[in-house]
DNA sequence: CCTTACCTTTACGTTAACGTAAATCTGGCT
DNA sequence: AGCCAGATTTACGTTAACGTAAAGGTAAGG
């Protein structure tokens, strides 16, 4: 059988708090096992929950986050539906794409900012 | 004499709402001029602007884009703060470099969605 | 002079994403 | 039996980032 958690246990692997946790539940990203009243938590979770905390890095609502988990596992899809996510799959790859240029262009900047400030430096030293 | 823009001007140029833009004054994130009581905007601020969206992209709170606008000019600080905006840069440029990993570990995560909505298409034909 | 089209300030409202606190319930240890 | 650590639900609080609405100033056009 497969490994499984305990909700501090997963809020201590993945650096977040439990009340976040039950809150992404709350809103229909996970669906945990329950033993009694206690949640129990599966790598499927896992996984689900560091897609969730990858897409808040980089600035995704958890809206956003929710669509690509219910995106995860496509069975059970109408044909109306499945089209509908090839549309938004491709609609993110651009944001990504996006993204991608944005960083870049910071990255110059970081640059330029810290030339600015050596600069400033040796004007003072 | 250089370019200068009304607010809706600039708004409709970045395609931001007039009442963001001067939310982001409030903040102390742009200056423009007065001409009486309207404000005219330079090409610097037009450019402080892009930066504050670019950052809104990636997922920055305001807070760190004004960091960033802070650092843009360094002519001014002590040396212990140019030290401290150093610190700073040499920071987001992991968060940056995170970024990135995180981008393309979703752009892998949409192919695989995209395969097994395809798959799931096959079967429904 | 009146309207129209912007601009302004001020102030309250709203949404997302949790934090915090209180009350309760459990399993295991001593 | 009694206690403690960690679990649960419920409910109210908080912050960021604006939206929205009201009340008013101003310059150009008819």
């Amino acid at each position: 059988m497969s490994q499984t958690y305990s909700i501090s246990e997963l809020a201590k692997a993945l650096d977040v708090t439990p009340r976040a946790i039950r809150f992404y539940e709350e809103q229909g990203m996970l669906s945990p096992e329950r033993r009694g009243q206690e949640r129990v938590y599966s790598s499927r979770d896992l996984v689900a929950l560091k897609l969730i905390l990858r897409g808040k890095r980089i600035g995704f609502s958890l809206a956003e986050c929710k669509e690509l988990i219910d995106m995860y596992d496509p069975t059970g899809g109408n044909a109306k539906q499945l089209n509908r996510f090839l549309e938004k799959i491709t609609e993110r790859r651009g944001q990504l794409e996006q993204q991608m240029l944005d960083i870049q262009q910071m990255q110059l900047e970081l640059d330029t900012a810290e030339e600015r400030c050596r600069a400033a430096m040796e004007r003072i030293p």
